[in-house]
DNA sequence: TTCGGATATTGATCCAAATCAACGAAATCA
DNA sequence: TGATTTCGTTGATTTGGATCAATATCCGAA
């Protein structure tokens, strides 16, 4: 079977019109993400060539948590947020920004998903079969060593985010979630919030309601937010609520590959 | 330095009179282990020579979060809980169970401990030098296999672990929990509780309080607890109530290696 | 541009869960 | 053995956060 009747096959699984072979000016994005940058070129090749890529609208379901992970999936413009469902509810886990991965774990264990992940906005995604990046797991071990930084990278993400919904009250994780994303901030100390604040809540786990009186709350305590801007106010007085620790909302550089927000 | 001269220094810095070099007679259940069986031999016995074997008491601080991994840690016998503080306020993580190690995630990047560990019973715990482990995962590549597979594990074990506190109410909680461990029941579908009411409490992420207040509650919902006996009345019943899922729950043979309670 | 829908805010109310307080039952120890 | 402490339960009360309802605001499409 030629590779292009492999793709042809793949064209009609997943039952899309609008689907590329890998593009060449992606393959340099992906080439430097941490998991890739240190692999053999003979092994990165063997696995982009049986890769390709997708452009999708925003709010489009791209993987169903019970699914199997037929690819392992790398996000090179826009945004996924991943989330869950039980009995009717529904929780956002985690956003993953370009450029990084997502599902490794269910990839390499060869395992239904946990998570389901939707596009945010427009995006543009990379598919890479599993059976693929397991084969390359096997022979690459270089490859191999990333995986399992990826891997211990995104175990310590979700346990500190673990211990911010266990330790902390809803207004704590959002005066700590404002902290984490001050790096981003102008001289003046204002940023743009870059999400919306339903999906901020969901995150934070609490209602819209709540995340409007917690910002209310707030101003009393370094910071305003009028819309979308953030503005730090009084950094001090911020943090002195906030009380951020470094072994849950992480220092700064250790901001992991698969990435919480 | 010879290796005797390494083990009199490990032995001061440890500061404890009861310390063993590797016992014969622990050897096996270590290399039962899934994270050591298909290691190499030379991989694995240059590994256990450069450990050593501990006994503790009960209540005993192992580790403490923000240390910095000098040792893998495997326990052997009796059981080790893994627990988080912040402001104050403290949280019991998980519970690790004989035969199975823990931190390997901070062991493999050589970064801190985002959780600390005491023993809740008397225990035995072997140690194995972070260096030596890292030196494994380079030379042996089915090692390193291994440990993703455990990593993997560990990350699907905390999503499972997030959803369940985000999405569940505490009662719902405490009922899916009950299910998860009627595994062990016997013909009458009794089984004991096996942990303290107080920690299991704290790893519910609820208050001692309230978790008599959802014992009872429960009890009109086919499970009735006396003491530390479960007694599981109507399966039915308490499913219809809880609706365990296996995205959440986990399949009884995923049960993880680092033991989820 | 206006319309219609999603998104955000505010207030009122309700509910789950924490806290406070008291007490009985085990377990531990002298 | 009795004394002391820890653990578990129950009741009363408070509080954080959810829900319900009403309005305001933003945004995208016709």
């Amino acid at each position: 079977m030629t590779s292009q009747q492999i793709l042809t096959i793949r064209l009609i699984n997943i039952n899309c019109e609008n689907v590329y072979i890998m593009r060449t000016a992606d393959i340099p994005k992906i080439r430097e993400l941490p998991l890739f940058s240190d692999m053999d070129q003979q092994t990165f090749d063997s696995l982009v060539r049986g890769a390709y890529v997708q452009n999708f609208p925003p709010q489009v379901d791209l993987i169903t948590e019970g699914d199997s992970p037929d690819f392992l999936q790398v996000v090179i413009e826009g945004g996924v947020e991943l989330f869950a469902s039980w009995d009717g509810r529904e929780t956002v886990m985690a956003t993953v920004h370009p450029v990084s991965t997502f599902i490794l774990a269910a990839t390499m264990k060869d395992v239904p998903y946990l998570m389901s992940g939707r596009t945010i906005a427009k995006s543009r995604v990379m598919l890479l079969p599993s059976r693929d990046v397991r084969l390359a797991f096997d022979t690459d071990n270089s490859f191999a060593r990333a995986v399992v930084t990826e891997l211990a990278e995104c175990y310590r993400a979700v346990v500190r985010n673990s211990k911010d919904l266990r330790l902390r009250s809803s207004v704590e994780r959002l005066a700590n979630y404002l902290i984490r994303h001050a790096g981003r901030a102008d001289r003046d100390g204002r940023y743009d919030l870059n999400i919306g604040k339903r999906r901020l809540a969901s995150y934070l786990n609490m209602t819209p309601e709540n995340l409007s009186r917690g910002i209310k709350l707030l101003q009393g305590n370094g910071v305003r937010i009028d819309g979308s801007c953030v503005h730090i106010t009084d950094a001090d007085a911020l943090a002195k609520f906030a009380k951020p620790a470094t072994l849950i909302d992480g220092p700064a550089e250790e901001m992991s590959p698969e990435q919480w927000i």
